[in-house]
DNA sequence: GTAATAGTGTCTTTAAGACACTATGTA
DNA sequence: TACATAGTGTCTTAAAGACACTATTAC
């Protein structure tokens, strides 16, 4: 029997099916750090470990449905959700992931400005923002909380992680990326701070400056932030899909 | 409810699943051309158009497993495959694109010598190469036959194909891609061509040596290539993860 | 020698890094 | 005025593109 005879001959009751969820990486940028919303388990298995949002995958749903449908539920957007970077990972289908039962994993990230998942985890318990740690090399993330001690993860969520990180540093130079994770109008050291952030190393000013002004995805307002005790620095705001 | 009491509560059998299938893009580079391996559906839907080989996942079954195990059957290679790149590239679960039952794909790409393939199709009535061709801005690909033909594409296998070239094109720098293409020995002209055809454009001969060179990839052996009527070139083979 | 391709030397161009400098707001 | 940060001019460095040149093999 071939492939394609068995595909045709293949009846979805015959046989177990796997269950499908989308897992979701909420990521911002705040105090020099890429931090991620985790939401912490109250059962087993992994109970009190701290776990990504997802949800399973209805019958008739797209997997961006899903994700989009959880990033609404978690981050209190509405529908239009406009701005906030989503996107697909990876899939995640090691058999012995999810103890109870087979579990295919679609994970997703989302980036958002700091103040959106502020709000969102404001009040809650169960919700909290960590900041990602990879170290060189690691297969895993670490999570770390407001005093730099490392949060307890549930399932393969630290590998998440990690891919999460990597994808959004090889993304960050030819996708405009940073513009989701900042208010509408920001300053070039915002955006810079931003860049330094999610690489985890400093950058030359000048050159920094220079490459975003003629990559064409920023545009000067004429406006200048609000002013501390020295000059205020301009304000910029994305060019949505004109540039490059 | 809370998601996370949804999950805890979560009876697999209460709610239909969706299938989880895995769909693999066997490519090469003849001609100056990426190829791909397809194979022809004998029965609705989409009979008589050209398909990616893919099974459907076992409930104890890795992704990674399951791509193997496709990869093994249709290329013809034993569990070793060394040296055989194998990737697993977007997963596709819009809930029309397989008109039967609920499908999801998770796609996968594999790089193998042209040799293989050509093994692979050989006495196949129902297997074929064909040329990849992807028009600036598109959403799918083409697949084109000797005569240069479009062949109709089964399901969404298009997109699945036209991310595959993206995937590729945006590696080819920065991951030794190119070498799972090529025969254990090859000359810098061969890694030339390949890169040509994978980017789709000419690449200027003395920066792509000192490139490679640089890079720390490949190594000379001394030895040279049969010659034609002309200077034979230096073969060279991949230092397997000694560079970079 | 010729033919044909392998392989290189070197100039130009482009972009990034370094670093010091000037500019401009508040107090 | 001092202070602190914004923003720039310019030199150096690194790498890619252009293009012509030399090298080596078969015949």
């Amino acid at each position: 029997m071939t492939e394609e005879e068995f595909l045709e001959a293949y009846d979805p009751a015959r046989f177990p099916h796997p269950s499908v969820a989308v897992d979701l990486v909420l990521a911002t940028v705040a105090a020099g750090r890429v931090m991620v919303l985790l939401q912490r388990r109250s059962a087993h298995p992994f109970q009190h470990a701290w776990a990504l949002p997802g949800s399973f995958v209805g019958i008739e749903e797209s997997l961006d449905a899903a994700a989009a449908r959880v990033l609404a539920e978690k981050a209190g957007l509405g529908a239009g959700a406009e701005g906030v970077w989503l996107e697909q990972l990876y899939t995640f289908g090691a058999p012995g992931r999810d103890p109870r039962t087979r579990v295919i994993a679609v994970a997703y990230f989302a980036l958002l400005p700091a103040a959106v998942l502020d709000r969102a985890v404001a009040g809650r318990d169960d919700l909290a923002l960590a900041g990602l740690d990879l170290p060189v090399g690691a297969a895993a993330a670490r999570a770390l909380d407001g005093a730099g001690q490392a949060l307890p993860l549930a399932f393969d969520h630290g590998e998440i992680l990690a891919q999460a990180l990597l994808r959004l540093r090889g993304k960050l130079d030819y996708a405009p990326v940073a513009f989701s994770l900042l208010p509408a109008r920001f300053t070039l050291r915002e955006l810079q701070d931003v860049h330094e952030a999610i690489l985890g190393q400093a950058l030359n000013k000048p050159a920094f400056r220079r490459r975003m002004i003629d990559q064409g995805w920023i545009e000067g307002t004429g406006l200048r932030e609000a002013a501390g005790a020295f000059r205020p620095a301009e304000l910029y705001t994305f060019r949505m899909g004109k540039g490059e």
